[in-house]
DNA sequence: CATAGTCTGAGACTGAGTCTCAATGCAAGT
DNA sequence: ACTTGCATTGAGACTCAGTCTCAGACTATG
């Protein structure tokens, strides 16, 4: 399967989800979708409104919040004080941040498998114990990146 | 030792580092140490405006500023809007928290201490591979608490 | 107890994120 | 093609967590 191929897909999938919830695959909203694919990292609001800067900054965050009710995209915190999103990982893979805390830069790393089984089990247990449904987890890593050491 | 010698230990810890850059340990920055300790969990600026309702939110934003800066207290990030505080690590233990995507509340939890090796052997050979330095992770698991499920 | 520097209270200010509402776009029928 | 009803969008006002400012209070030290 081609690039091409696999990004048709993937807005064939948004479009269907985004359906579930009433809710019209528009062009303002595949232009983010489309972003946050290409990016390949998580993204700010101030890196859409460079990125697409004829989208108004109040349709760019009713975009967001659709496809993330939609489960199509994350929420990210970082070190800085701008919330960054991605896409949901069952459109991705499981995945992890490096997040540098003097310039704010967020990189995606993958971690070996055995380990995600091992840490799935150990929070499994831990959230029974606690009478805790766990849907997800995440495992951020905090520090200074290569540019900034 | 008793909790009192503990706890009287613990606030010489945090003179001593308060010292070292320069600042004073006085009545204001100690109401909210003593708060954090009490909570046993991690704590908003609503929760301190609460429970230390003659503190200005200024000073409290600037003390746990200062706090912050001398390593003594971390923020911490939930799923909801606020930021919350909590000490250090080094001033309790090292620990992970269970987010409720509906009310907020954050549960610390420890997991347990061969699971924590791994995962810092894993992230030390991930860091290393991009050239990033390191400095703490944060595992948080992210799912409705017993209260909302 | 004077002096100089630090800390605090009160409130103005900033800006990321939300809300409102009029205008536009789209689907489905006629 | 046209109309009708509803969903979406643009523009900008608004909210409020968090920051900044500055005058007054405090504290260490001589």
């Amino acid at each position: 399967m081609s690039a091409q191929e696999m990004t048709d897909d993937l807005h064939s999938v948004v479009a269907r989800r985004l359906r579930v919830i009433d809710q019209r695959y528009t062009t303002g909203r595949r232009a983010i979708v489309d972003l946050l694919v290409t990016a390949g990292h998580p993204v700010s609001i101030g890196d859409i409104a460079e990125r697409l800067p004829r989208l108004p900054r109040s349709s760019a965050y009713r975009h967001l919040t659709v496809l993330h009710a939609a489960g199509l995209v994350r929420r990210v915190t970082a070190s800085d004080e701008f919330t960054r999103f991605e896409l949901a990982e069952d459109l991705t893979e499981h995945h992890h941040h490096l997040l540098c805390v003097n310039c704010g830069k967020v990189i995606d790393v993958t971690l070996p498998a055995d380990f995600e089984r091992h840490a799935a089990e150990a929070i499994g247990t831990l959230a029974d114990a606690e009478g805790f449904q766990a849907h997800s987890h995440r495992l951020d890593v905090v520090g200074l990146c290569a540019g900034c050491r």
